[in-house]
DNA sequence: TCATCTTATTGCAGTAGATGAAATTTTGCG
DNA sequence: CGCAAAATTTCATCTACTGCAATAAGATGA
């Protein structure tokens, strides 16, 4: 059997309506890249639809058009999929500032800074993260993903702490300014999401950050 | 005996969640405590030594001295074994300090009275949090699932919140403050670990709110 | 002590996520 | 075209987890 239309999806072939093609990507980056959109696209839907026990992955494949093997081959999970967890790193030259100390050598905002180049690869995929986003509050077994992403990265992060500290000393433990910028992040999240999703999540970081001040402040004033 | 008319179904009557009096308790329970913790035990044992995707609920279950099946009566996955993950509620009179606007009236400081009770009952079973901090080190799966307890918790935090607002109105988002809670716990943990798990993790409490004191105080400051 | 009701354990069958390996197809390129 | 690399698929397998029906083990009351 195998009722694939492995052809309906590539049937548009290279009808590139103008010499906007990306050059640089042979085709089989683009076949790769479409099926992991397309898998994404399948999952978030038909979960959006069924709920997360009610879809497996032989439908999110079926609906993709490929073989439940092959999902596995894109994904670790299926919780994965559906969050179209993507794990862009940290650009090159945020780093190399607030390891030196930047960009204002005081680190709450240093902090945000890197926070907010966290947050911007989520504006790109706009529409997936925002679906991302709805499922997360509708299965809450998505945001125990969400924490294993923070987890991957939690690594990295301690090495840049570290590498800051020779250049500008702090005192803080790499524990809690891990847990401050899983704490901006989800809040700046949430406030875009209450926002209803217009513009950049990383608008509502400096919120977040005032929110923080005036929560700590306010038990020293008082 | 009083003669009580109404008792159709079986009723629990004293049903004293508080493990503190082991008389009134009958064989039942006392077989049904001993299996729980003879099967985390027991988990945590192998998993400490093969590794958690090493291990099946199956080796548990034998080691144990009890069928598969039953370990699934007992626990709802795995992983939650390997935390002996217990749901301990808040206590009573915290809760209504809280909401009144106590105890100290200013709202960090509170949250830090909040999250003291909240770790007191790690301390008295002390091995097995011990056990399973070690464990989430080495298994970065399992701090998921703390993840998960934290949101079933989640909805309760939110409640006090909220009534805590109409006594002692403040204005941070309740995800900033669910994200403080569980930096707190996480940060007191962590330092109650590096501090070789001698004494209470509420105890490492201050340290973590002075902090996160100190961080946000510093950007203020230079 | 026995009869009985309730509750816990168990075996069995089944679903579904996830992985490994070999076979097959697709793509890139000379 | 024809070959090599890479990706997809098929197939087998493991394991977590669930529902159901049968059975064993406390609790209870006479």
């Amino acid at each position: 059997m195998v009722p694939t239309p492995s052809r309906a999806t590539a049937a548009p072939a290279d009808a590139d309506p103008a010499a906007g093609s990306p050059a640089e990507e042979g085709l089989r980056e683009r076949k790769k890249r479409a099926r992991r959109a397309a898998l994404i696209d399948a999952a978030q839907m038909l979960v959006a639809e069924h709920g997360l026990d009610a879809v497996t992955v032989e439908m999110i494949s079926a609906e993709a058009g490929v073989s439940a093997r092959t999902f596995f081959n894109y994904f670790e999970s299926k919780d994965d999929a559906v969050l179209g967890a993507e794990d862009s790193g940290l650009p090159e030259d945020v780093v190399e500032a607030f390891v030196a100390g930047g960009p204002t050598g005081r680190l709450l905002p240093d902090l945000e800074a890197l926070v907010a180049s966290l947050l911007r690869p989520h504006a790109e995929a706009h529409d997936r993260v925002v679906r991302a986003m709805d499922l997360m509050q509708q299965e809450p077994r998505l945001l125990q993903r969400h924490v294993l992403w923070m987890d991957r990265h939690k690594n990295r992060l301690v090495e840049l702490f570290e590498a800051r500290r020779a250049s500008a000393p702090f005192s803080t433990d790499n524990e809690l300014l891990t847990m401050l910028v899983l704490l901006l992040i989800r809040t700046a999240l949430v406030a875009w999401e209450h926002a209803g999703y217009t513009g950049d999540p990383a608008d509502h970081l400096p919120a977040a950050v005032a929110q923080l001040v005036d929560v700590v402040t306010h038990d020293l004033d008082s």
